[in-house]
RNA sequence: GCCCAUAUAGCUCAGCGGUAGAGCACUUCCUUGGUAAGGAAGAGGUCUCCGGUUCAAGUCCGGAUAUGGGCUCCA
């Protein structure tokens, strides 16, 4: 006799064993025909599932976050039957839920072409309307190993082969195809309404690139059509805050064939891109760091010492001359450990905070290049901190704030937090991790931070947090990171005199705040959809005259606003107010200034905002205080 | 690096075997107009590069390069 709990605490008796499907057919027609799958203990089961004990029960549908996933599972299984019966030769892998969607990887020597990714959503589109029941089978493993490899599955069967032998295998038929899974899914393929092939892609076996190359399917699937048109949309939207597409609008940089992975910045983009470089040195002067610089060709040797040769000579551009070996510098740690190594320091000396606007080039594989996210070419806002072991945790901790300051400043309040720890190859005594570790840590806990950690995932010379943002799209970015590294400063003979007379090996710390500058420019550029705020913007105010009388003054207040530092030029082109004012807007200027024979007069501008917000009319004294006010306000 | 796709005017794209097109931008002229596109005329292309098929190739087929979407990688 289950007795069942509903989660609005209502409870259900019944005199037998019951399915869920029955269970919301109690409940009600609308439940019976909207149930996707059951809740049981945050465990999720086919409607079939049969309750024979008290339990609570929730009745999964595809207004619940469950159900969409239950529902991106099952249209990932829909997809591997409809590639089945297309082409029977394809061979199936492993199909998982992503975010807003799923993806399925196919064995398939031929290739998938577009206009068989079409034929196979129609495909999905037709068996959905044959509504196949999706009907769950439990088998012992080896039995099910047998039956895929009976049917020719290598990939399924090698799958199953994995799983421990005393295990019982689920699995699902809709039709005739059968798919290993652990489930649940839907009750039957006419429940999947909203869903779309979205993109055709290589993926290696078991994502090892040593292995062949599968087909992948992306697709993605929604509770109804509605909902898969505001995705649809949303990705639209995305699309025109491309930082490339932005790039060309606003004239900001581009890239050509003749420099792949480098980029040629235009004087609107080196206008940000100074903006940024200005902002960031001052902030980090503030804050106790000496700016430094080094050369960017730096022979073999020094690389075969820090042990960058060994590890990466692959990624590095060389150069040579005169029989000696050079590589261009893909970092910039080896260099700076050579100014912290001239003249004798002292403890006294330490903490030393070396920091460098570090351009470095990597030979990059061609297929990962991608805009300003991943170049050959970028310059990192790098520093390094010379100090003792006992320095670190205070170092990590200012660190940390000068970081959120940062990126605060540049419009971004969500920031993650990652902690990585010792990994299985490593240098240093146990003795050193721990300590390392705990100073990372404690800096964290004694901020209240939220901190997720990565057993294992430190580099091989020390421990590391790693800082993200997320912009407004809700794209996570990884970009600060600090660093304790253990190994570099001994293999490069960095030593300081301690307080007991003795040569010592100092602790170097890793930092970046921003990581690339070109990266960085890029989020930036896609987070405010180009908009950037005024004291980033390329031009802050472009000033517009209504007819030639009014020119002479225009540039009375181009030159008053140059003198306070304002960005600003004038538009005395022979076009209608209109037309000037639409094409300064869509270039994303922040003030626009429009000068007629009134403001003349009175000696006031009108003044419009690029969002179309008109000021009203002031002096240029307002409207130049106005603007020192805001770029103050940043401590610019 | 691997898989798939793409490459035509400054930009966005159409053309898909038979002497290169549109819109915007650009140049010139007219227009001096008050808050997101005034009008007219003109100029602009070895159709990414190298080969092949064909009487004939932006158009079909190889290859190279770059770009886009993934995968792997990312000190």
């Amino acid at each position: 006799m289950p007795v069942i709990t509903l989660p609005d605490g209502s409870q259900r008796t019944y005199a037998n064993a019951i399915s869920i499907a029955d269970v919301a057919a109690d409940i009600g027609p609308g439940l019976a025909r909207a149930a996707l799958a059951g809740k049981i203990d945050k465990h999720l089961l086919d409607t079939s599932h049969v309750i024979e004990h008290d339990v609570a029960l929730a009745i999964i549908t595809d207004k619940d976050e469950d159900g969409l996933e239950v529902i991106r599972h099952s249209t990932a299984h829909l997809l591997a039957q409809a590639v089945k019966a297309l082409y029977p030769q394809a061979q199936v892998t492993i199909g998982p839920v992503i975010d807003d969607g799923f993806y399925y990887d196919f064995a398939y020597a031929d290739g998938f072409t577009p206009e068989d990714m079409e034929k196979i959503q129609k495909k999905m589109t037709e068996l959905v309307k044959q509504n196949f029941p999706v009907t769950r089978n439990v088998m012992p493993r080896d039995e099910a190993v047998s039956l895929f490899r009976d049917m020719g599955e290598e990939y399924k069967a090698e799958i199953i082969a994995s799983i421990p032998s005393d295990q019982d295998i689920s699995l699902y038929q809709q039709g005739d195809f059968i798919d290993l899974c652990r489930g649940p899914h839907v009750p039957s393929t006419g429940k999947l309404k909203a869903f779309k092939l979205m993109k055709l892609a290589g993926a290696y076996w078991r994502g090892d690139s040593n292995n062949e190359m599968l087909q992948r399917v992306y697709g993605t699937a929604w509770a109804d059509k509605k909902a898969l048109k505001a995705y649809l949309h949303r990705l639209e939207e995305a699309e025109k805050r491309d930082h490339r597409k932005l790039a060309r609008k606003l004239e900001l940089f581009h890239f050509q064939e003749e420099a792949p992975g480098m980029v040629f910045w235009h004087a609107n983009g080196w206008t940000i891109y100074r903006a940024v470089v200005d902002y960031i040195r001052r902030t980090i002067a503030e804050h106790g760091y000496q700016e430094i610089h080094t050369p960017l060709v730096v022979d073999r040797s020094l690389w075969e010492k820090s042990g960058h040769w060994d590890k990466f000579h692959d990624d590095m551009f060389t150069t040579a001359s005169e029989n000696r070996d050079y590589a261009i510098k893909p970092m910039n740690c080896p260099c700076h450990v050579q100014i912290f190594n001239q003249g004798l320091k002292s403890y006294r000396d330490l903490p030393l905070r070396l920091a460098e606007f570090g351009s470095c080039h990597r030979n990059e594989p061609s297929g990962t290049l991608h805009g300003l996210m991943r170049l050959r070419s970028f310059v990192q806002d790098d520093a390094h901190i010379f100090c003792t072991e006992g320095q670190i945790q205070a170092e990590v901790s200012d660190f940390i704030d000068l970081l959120f300051k940062v990126y605060r400043d540049f419009g971004f309040d969500e920031i993650l937090i990652k902690l990585s720890t010792r990994p299985e190859n490593r240098v240093g005594s146990d003795e050193d991790w721990d300590r390392a570790e705990s100073a990372l840590e404690e800096a964290i806990n004694n901020k209240d931070l939220e901190c997720e950690l990565q057993p294992g995932e430190g580099a091989f010379y020390g421990p590391k947090i790693d800082f993200s943002l997320q912009d407004c799209l809700g794209r996570i970015w990884q970009c600060g990171t600090i660093q304790v590294d253990f190994s570099m400063p001994g293999r490069l003979g960095a030593e300081y005199v301690a307080e007991d007379g003795a040569r010592h090996t100092p602790v170097m710390l890793h930092r970046a705040i921003l990581g690339s500058l070109e990266r960085f420019i890029g989020i930036l550029i896609e987070h405010h959809a180009g908009s950037l705020p005024l004291w980033l913007a390329p031009w802050q105010v472009v000033i517009l005259n209504i007819t030639d009388r009014q020119a002479d003054y225009c540039q009375l207040i181009e030159n008053s606003l140059k003198k306070h530092g304002i960005r600003a030029k004038s538009d005395l082109r022979n076009e209608k107010i209109g037309f000037k004012i639409r094409e300064h807007t869509i270039q994303r200027v922040p003030y626009l200034l429009v000068i007629g024979d009134r403001e003349v007069d009175e000696q006031t501008m009108a003044v419009r905002t690029r969002d179309g917000e008109d000021l009203g009319s002031m002096s240029l004294e307002v409207f130049s205080e106005r603007l020192t006010a805001d770029l103050a306000s940043r401590g610019l």
